[in-house]
DNA sequence: GAATATTTTTAACAAATGGTAAAAAATGAA
DNA sequence: TTCATTTTTTACCATTTGTTAAAAATATTC
């Protein structure tokens, strides 16, 4: 059950025992069915989720128009972080992809294995440290890469994403219409030919 | 000497006088005339920096051009993360567009401050958390925004960097040329008039 | 202050992506 | 399976941004 959170968890910061043991009684197992929501839009986000099972996605609706902002990889901490900071109404929704199983830890709870325990709050400091490289890396790809090319690199980055995850939704968060998709879809498969 | 600092930390977590005493010892002041370096390509970031005074530009080489990733605002907490994170040779460069007064503080000083002090740690997860949301913003931008709006965005939230940054800076934090930059500033003048 | 280097602007054309509309294909439900 | 719905593709034209080159403006150095 804990066994991916766990190794996800150790790579950034090694826990003892007792430390994990402190976390166990506030993590909780939520099933979601595909295209159930985790966070509704003007929900305030309360719960941070590990994806032990299954794809989330992260997107909002800007003008009519479906803005995804991050398909979560398997086995990564989600949640819709500027509703969950600053305990305000989310105009980020989350969703899932896929059937998904996910363990979750309420925000009071969390802050409390924070106070008491150092160690967690350097987990997340450490897991906050490890998104924003990642965002960085992404906002790079926007500015010095081509659709075309940002379109490469997530097929070889993340191929499992694209077996579950309807095109659609890949192309916001290439930050191209699915039109642009695929006709970038088009000229790729034959330049591999 | 610290009062821009202490209130940028205190607004996040507010921090008793015994444990900014534990930090003073840590922290030195570096000058910078406008141009040098805080960070070399190939450098290994051993500091993370507050602006005390002017104003720092993250930015790499990508195929002979130069993509500014940040423009620090004023007192703000800057540092080439990926290599001060992972302790490797830095691709990212950051240098002084002014002169400069910083706040530094060596990353090994930092850790101790951290294991010591939990709250120390929790200044660190928190900031992370708020640059994160400012990352995530920005990629929502380059989604859903058109350059010609963003640059308005840029202008209405930092005023002040436009009074001190050349513009080619601007245009490659904006994600486009100094040419669109500059077409694009021509038929915003003639929008307002 | 003159000379030099750097930055910004302008222009013409090229390439990438968006918008709209509709057809085709795939998926899901009865 | 069949029908209805959703997703993906195609096509055409519009818009945005890039590329190249050069001129103009500004800053720097001697």
């Amino acid at each position: 059950m804990y066994q991916h959170v766990r190794e996800f968890v150790n790579h950034l910061v090694p826990l003892t025992e007792e430390e994990w043991e402190a976390a166990y009684p506030f993590i909780d197992v939520l099933k979601l069915k595909k295209n159930e929501f985790f966070v509704e839009e003007g929900d305030i986000a309360r719960y941070i989720s590990f994806t032990n099972k299954g794809y989330l996605r992260v997107y909002y609706n800007h003008d009519g128009t479906e803005i995804t902002r991050d398909i979560s990889p398997l086995h990564s901490f989600v949640t819709a972080l500027p509703s969950y900071v600053s305990r305000t109404p989310s105009f980020e929704i989350i969703q899932a992809i896929t059937d998904c199983e996910l363990l979750v830890i309420r925000r009071d709870h969390l802050e409390e294995l924070f106070e008491k325990y150092n160690h967690w709050q350097k987990v997340g400091r450490r897991i906050m440290e490890e998104m924003f490289v990642d965002t960085q890396r992404r906002i790079y790809a926007f500015i010095t890469q081509t659709a075309e090319t940002r379109y490469k690199l997530m097929m070889m980055q993340f191929p499992d994403i694209f077996l579950h995850v309807p095109l659609q939704y890949i192309a916001s968060y290439l930050g191209i219409t699915s039109q642009s998709l695929s006709r970038l879809r088009k000229t790729v498969l034959f330049d591999e030919e």
